[in-house]
DNA sequence: TCGTCCCGCCACCCT
DNA sequence: AGGGTGGCGGGACGA
């Protein structure tokens, strides 16, 4: 039975631990990033990933979605994905970069350019011609920012978030710019809105996709340095010659804090009650520091221009002599730092995570194995 | 107040 | 017909 919130008193009811910080999209990404990285995995099922991250299967596919844009997951069948893994990423990114220069090479010279129409502007006219009965992974549809179809499942597509996601790449790859205005971004990718509602929906959808981007830290939420508005700045493989495109989903973007349970479901807004243990929930400060530091000593690139690592433990050769130089004492820093997991799963998780560590630091820096209690 | 984005309804599509 | 998928926008949260 289905509930409105107006219909659900008992809903309605802050849940007054709730934080959607702990709910947010980018958080999701970050703790299913960290759970299927571990490269045990091959074949992810959506069902499973939901419950083990404790979220409704709707916000899987929203996640899924943005990274089967950047390669890390590809569709294999239904309700199931492959995971590629990060190393992916880097040959998406080129493909990506050469459909955008094929598709348009024209229009990314020039941000304004007004052919950057909005095809769903007549939207409204609710035609029916030609319905497309494809495939859902049918990837021959042009994936032009500016391509304009007609049929009702073609302008369903092309609004759908791997596509946007994709066009929002192009727009770093094949324009040669680092920043872009949240404004401009959703002008661009999804044309002049004819009204603030309509854009304000569009909006909603870049910050879905920033969102998980910047958890991989593809990209970083900033601002325009004029006027200040809300802006992304491309961090992916520019300007860094493809060696620290690694990428932490341990810790989030810098407004995030680091998910203190794998799974959400302590934070279920208006249905849960509160939990025996709230505070296992709780502190996201605290674990921000802890997170910020720990990836500020574990590094995150790789000196091999051809390979990409990724993931919280990603071997760092650049300037990994300065990062370990810098790092006072990484043995205490783990020990000091050491996140006191009420979560069996994510106990596990951090288990695993320290180990990998261990084995990293050791491998290079040619140590024995951390001591780590 | 306003930027941000969670949440879940429900239309669409596939099997 | 039933279930999977995901567009969409209301409205809550946080700065």
């Amino acid at each position: 039975m289905l509930f409105s919130p107006s219909e659900a008193p008992e809903l309605s009811a802050r849940h007054h631990a709730y934080s959607r910080k702990q709910k947010s999209l980018g958080l999701l990404c970050t703790n299913f990033l960290n759970l299927y990285s571990r490269g045990a995995t091959q074949v992810i099922g959506l069902d499973e990933a939901a419950s083990k991250l404790g979220v409704e299967r709707r916000r899987i596919y929203d996640i899924v979605n943005v990274l089967e844009s950047v390669g890390v997951l590809a569709r294999k069948a239904k309700n199931q994905y492959t995971w590629k893994g990060f190393d992916a990423i880097p040959k998406a990114l080129r493909d990506l970069k050469e459909e955008g220069l094929r598709e348009n090479p024209s229009n990314f010279d020039n941000k304004n350019n007004n052919s950057v129409k909005d095809n769903e502007d007549n939207d409204e006219d609710d035609s029916d011609c030609n319905p497309n009965t494809g495939s859902q992974n049918d990837t021959s549809i042009p994936n032009g920012i500016l391509k304009s179809t007609t049929s009702r499942f073609e302008r369903r597509k092309e609004k759908s978030l791997g596509l946007l996601t994709q066009n929002f790449v192009k727009l770093f790859l094949c324009a040669n710019v680092d920043v872009i205005s949240l404004d401009d971004a959703a002008k661009l990718l999804l044309g002049d809105a004819q009204s603030s509602s309509v854009m304000r929906t569009k909006v909603r959808r870049l910050y879905d996709i920033a969102n998980v981007l910047s958890s991989m830290e593809l990209i970083e939420k900033t601002h325009t340095a004029d006027t200040r508005k809300p802006a992304f700045r491309w961090l992916g493989l520019k300007g860094k010659s493809d060696q620290s495109m690694g990428v932490l989903p341990l810790h989030e973007s810098r407004k995030r804090a680091f998910g203190t349970d794998v799974t959400n479901i302590c934070f279920k807004r208006n249905k849960i009650e509160s939990l025996v243990d709230e505070g296992k929930c709780q502190n996201p400060k605290e674990n921000q520091i802890k997170a910020d530091q720990l990836s500020t000593s574990v590094g995150t690139s790789n000196s091999d221009p051809g390979t990409y690592q990724f993931g919280p433990f990603a071997p760092k050769v650049y300037g990994f002599e300065e990062k370990v130089s810098q790092t006072p004492d990484l043995e205490s820093l783990a020990s000091t730092y050491r996140p006191e997991y009420h979560n069996q799963a994510l106990r596990e998780l951090f288990v695993h995570y320290m180990e990998a560590w261990k084995s990293w630091y050791s491998e290079v820096t040619e140590k024995k194995p951390i001591q780590i209690s």
